[in-house]
DNA sequence: AAGCGAACTTTGTGATCACATTTGATCGAT
DNA sequence: ATCGATCAAATGTGATCACAAAGTTCGCTT
């Protein structure tokens, strides 16, 4: 039954409101994000189906669903993976996100008002707080909240989805990213952010936007670390 | 049964070795693109069945991709429909078309080889022959192939996904801003990008690169035809 | 005649079933 | 002992069925 690792998948309750394919896409979005499921590791609609108590048929949507994202793959054998990294493709996510969120953010720098600047505020030192208690996990979720609530300013919001397939598509690896912050916190580039919004400077957001993924990801720069995690997660194909 | 115009859709022949869900798929992206399906129609999975001659059931996998892709817009009714214009959006994603494609084309520039620069001048001359013939709808398959053989020099893609979404949301009205350049072809701004990139001069292909989508749309500089046609998707709402 | 509620219809969701293709394993031949 | 063929299990695809919610229409009441 179980081809490699049975897979482990948080499985939370379930609102009545939302659909079961919803659910399901939720908590298969989830477990791509935080690197529950192996970059390689070939997936079965009845197996996840059996994990996740529901029938297979809204697991396939949410598949399909989640393939369209570029968040998973569909092989030609019609199997579907979570796809793997390679170091030039790392790259071209990482450039992409730069453009994409710059973007993003120039365009959305004139709705940010006061009252979202302070939102922005907060967010960010309630980053400090899980920073303190070591908290990678939320760390990384308030950082995505933390550039979400920029872009959103944006009343006519396109770029958004593009943005969270990227973020989607690096989400295993951001995971190890933000666990090897803990050593290398040392700019607070959301406060030049804050800083450069207030002011209203494009330009300077643009630079400290970029400077703050590029910390993020800055584990790419050391190679040979980069190459040991894409190495891993090549290895769980091989048996 | 049929609420306001039975929506007609090119129907083509299915390959017997592609699924019926890839077809259902291809067939209302083409619909779409095409602009066959107004803005603001209300689809259902049962009519799209009856229309396709299939079964409800690739219809529900194709509209849940499609809609994954911002192609389609799922209401909270849960009620499917192209959405709608407004002239935000419509500058929001011509903007977003720019800073992707720009980014994209820079990307690839160093893989364009000789091989594929001899293509790209093959169909900017095809795209000459469309012109002439006033074919309005081959020359807007040939400009497509035109950026996409671009943007797919880069081995490691990451953005050509990102750009097809944007393109899906302008398609219904990138047909109308073709049908209008019969007039307004001016400047051959592919010569441009070509010499570019034989130069591999990555600034000069941004800034032509640009200047092609502008005109391309160009007719959103003339607020009152842009208007006339979102007047247009609105109306296919009201009664 | 107009407003409103009840019955019917339509529609999305999800489960089960059937079938063709693929994958994996076991057995046999060289 | 290794390679290959055949058979069985597994898997994706698609259709049909069942059900609940939303929408529509008809008829009743005022």
């Amino acid at each position: 039954m179980d081809k490699r690792s049975p897979i482990k998948i948080r499985l939370t309750e379930r609102d009545a409101s939302t659909t079961i394919t919803q659910w399901v896409y939720q908590t298969l979005r989830q477990a791509v994000m935080n690197g529950q499921i192996l970059p390689g590791r070939a997936l079965t609609i009845r197996g996840l189906a059996e994990i996740l108590g529901v029938s297979p048929m809204p697991v396939r949507e949410a598949l399909r669903q989640l393939a369209a994202e570029n968040a998973l793959e569909i092989q030609g054998n019609r199997r579907v993976m979570v796809p793997r990294m390679t170091a030039m493709k790392f790259n071209e996510l990482c450039e992409a996100r730069i453009a994409l969120e710059s973007h993003a953010a120039t365009r959305a720098l004139p709705y940010i008002d006061a009252t979202r600047l302070a939102q922005l505020r907060q967010l960010d030192q309630d980053i400090d707080v899980a920073f303190e208690a070591g908290d990678t996990e939320e760390i990384g979720s308030l950082n995505q909240a933390f550039h979400r609530k920029i872009y959103t300013a944006n009343p006519h919001q396109i770029t958004l989805p593009l943005i969270e397939s990227i973020w989607l598509q690096l989400g295993p690896f951001m995971r190890l990213a933000n666990s090897l912050l803990d050593e290398n916190y040392l700019v607070d580039h959301h406060r030049e952010m804050t800083a450069a919004i207030e002011k209203q400077d494009a330009l300077a957001l643009q630079m400290s936007l970029a400077a703050d993924i590029r910390d993020g990801v800055a584990f790419a720069g050391t190679p040979e670390l980069l190459h040991s995690f894409i190495e891993q997660s090549a290895a769980s194909s091989t048996p």
